[in-house]
DNA sequence: TTTCCAATTGGAAACGTTTTATATGGCGTG
DNA sequence: CACGCCATATAAAACGTTTCCAATTGGAAA
């Protein structure tokens, strides 16, 4: 009845065979009688069996289950990412252990080594910056590790994006084509290549190719959330030049900018245009609704993680550095062309 | 240098101690001498040795990995309960394996057999509805298993919850107080216990107390997100007499139900007063921002962890069904008194 | 000194699998 | 009818810990 602790010595006895030809039935071995075959699956559903995993991660030294460390899976953002990374891991019979890092080195170490230590056959890694430390432990790791929505920074690691830099500049310029001569950017910290190396770059190159100027105060950093955002959007307010339109770094953040302007009696579109980023299902949660750049999370984790099974059952892998496509996806925050 | 395959039998050569006395200072065993301890802590330092998990876990049978079960990650409602059970796993050195549900029960029932087969030590479970081939399984689950946010409908499981029928029947006073005669109920399904039995219950038992009549078509299900709020709104607005005073099942709906009266060229709190149900982030991302009942999903997860810690440990549990406080958070989709 | 007890250490079994090398059986072939 | 081979099955050795029990050590008391 209580499927605990029956092993697999109990089934062979049971089925009058050797544990190792059970274990070929478990493991669907193909090396086994039909009538055998059968003996031992009756045995197995008769005592009601369950191989025990990590006797099998001991013996294999596989453990079918694979790490995944995100900043906050409370972050809708990071919660798509890791919905993604879990589907496909169901698929390919992995199960995930998660840990969240708050983007924290000491953290994401601490955590690092003890996945490993629980010998997780593979690791997805999420994170705003790679320090240093953490790459050397990465290197050292004996198991493949994937970035998802992360960039590799110059080190040689697998890894899921999209392409920031010309999003941005899509998104800008997309503005700029709207007749501003003035696009403001709120955005996280620059710190993060991913901010400062990319979005940003994007942005002032679309600036630049319109033949704008860049004007340092029309960029206010925050930290992602939707207070940063009304916040930023705030401050801009305040300014006689004040951008009339902006381009933001996370869905979360364009809402509060939205709100900021329509608190101070603006109306989006008429006379503020607004962009976000991420494409989070916030962008359909507001009025007017949010035009975005689609950053496909879910798909993000997805294919991360499908990649990291390519590697793991050592598959040809053609591009270990994925970009994977963006656009924009045209709402109400923007006037009709 | 790597890490990897030093096992404690290296150590223990290292560091001319037997493989049992580095197990003893692995684990913190005071029965140690303190220079032996050094010498054993050097070894392990210059190899690089890092425990195995999985050989540990088979040797002891305690494999201090928890798994959590919830319907899907990416809704920003389990999101918040998940990170709730991991910080608390991880401060009592837990980690977590995450599975989705769908609240299907076959993957339910998969996946909780997946979870026994990898030997957690506990499992915390959330879902809509307990099927009973579900509640089968549970019973002769050899770990501990904690429902979160989840009612354990008669059985004798640990729970962590709210009084989700008082918590309705706050909500819905409250609305009668601003002198509603009539008022709108949009929930999930009522075949989940949490919406039928609880907070309909409550619903029911606030008109009742205020004698007001109950109306069949003041009520209308959705399936929790934004679109089946907006919708059921819309669909409510075509009545001549629609309720002015909706109270909405989860705070997604409630951000539908407000767009779909602003849609209609309404006033959200002066022709149409909402109140919404969870206090997610969203709350406050809307204007008005979202008077709503405080269900703290973090604590919930928090709290169940703790819970399933003190039965991991033995120790003494006073009370195994936890409800904790909810209260009504006033913003402004609700008039002031 | 001896004796004895407590503190410390070591040896080896156990945990439940996988896997390798080996044995067995049946059957077609010459 | 004997031989060799392929398909199956078995036995036993890993895998890297924990843990029980026994052995040793050290020092205080006698």
């Amino acid at each position: 009845m209580n499927s605990n602790n029956v092993t697999i010595y109990d089934v062979a006895r049971e089925a009058g065979v050797s544990m190792a030809t059970v274990s070929r039935v478990v493991n669907g071995n193909p090396n086994v009688k039909p009538t055998t075959r059968k003996k031992v699956q009756d045995a197995i559903d008769r005592l009601g069996y369950r191989p025990n995993a990590v006797a099998r991660g001991l013996a294999s030294k596989k453990t079918t289950t694979v790490g995944v460390i995100v900043p906050d899976i409370s972050n809708i953002f990071f919660a798509d990412l890791a919905r993604g990374i879990e589907d496909v891991a169901t698929m390919y019979k992995y199960n995930i252990i998660l840990g969240n890092s708050d983007a924290n080195r000491d953290k994401e170490i601490h955590l690092l080594n003890t996945l490993l230590g629980k010998q997780v056959d593979g690791i997805i890694f999420m994170g705003g910056r790679l320090h240093e430390d953490l790459v050397e432990e990465f290197k050292r790791s004996p198991v493949p590790i994937v970035l998802a929505a992360t960039l590799n920074q110059g080190y040689d690691l697998p890894a899921v994006n999209i392409d920031y830099e010309q999003a941005a500049y899509d998104a800008t310029e997309m503005l700029i084509g709207h007749g501003h001569k003035q696009v403001g950017f709120i955005t996280g910290p620059l710190e993060q290549q991913i901010n400062g190396e990319k979005k940003f770059a994007g942005y002032r190159r679309a600036l630049e190719d319109a033949g704008l100027p860049f004007q340092e105060n029309d960029v206010i950093l925050g930290n992602y959330t939707y207070a940063s955002g009304l916040e930023a959007m705030q401050k801009m307010l305040e300014r006689d030049d004040c951008p009339k339109a902006i381009f933001a770094g996370t869905d979360e953040m364009a809402l509060g900018v939205i709100h900021a302007i329509q608190d101070a009696g603006f109306s989006v579109p008429n006379d503020f245009e607004v962009v976000g980023h991420d494409n989070t299902r916030l962008a359909t949660m507001i009025r007017p609704k949010l035009t975005t750049v689609v950053q496909p999370m879910y798909d993000i984790g997805a294919v991360a993680m499908r990649l990291l099974t390519k590697i793991l059952n050592a598959e040809e892998v053609e591009e270990k550095n994925v970009v994977l496509p963006h656009r924009i996806e045209r709402r109400d925050s923007l006037r009709n062309d």
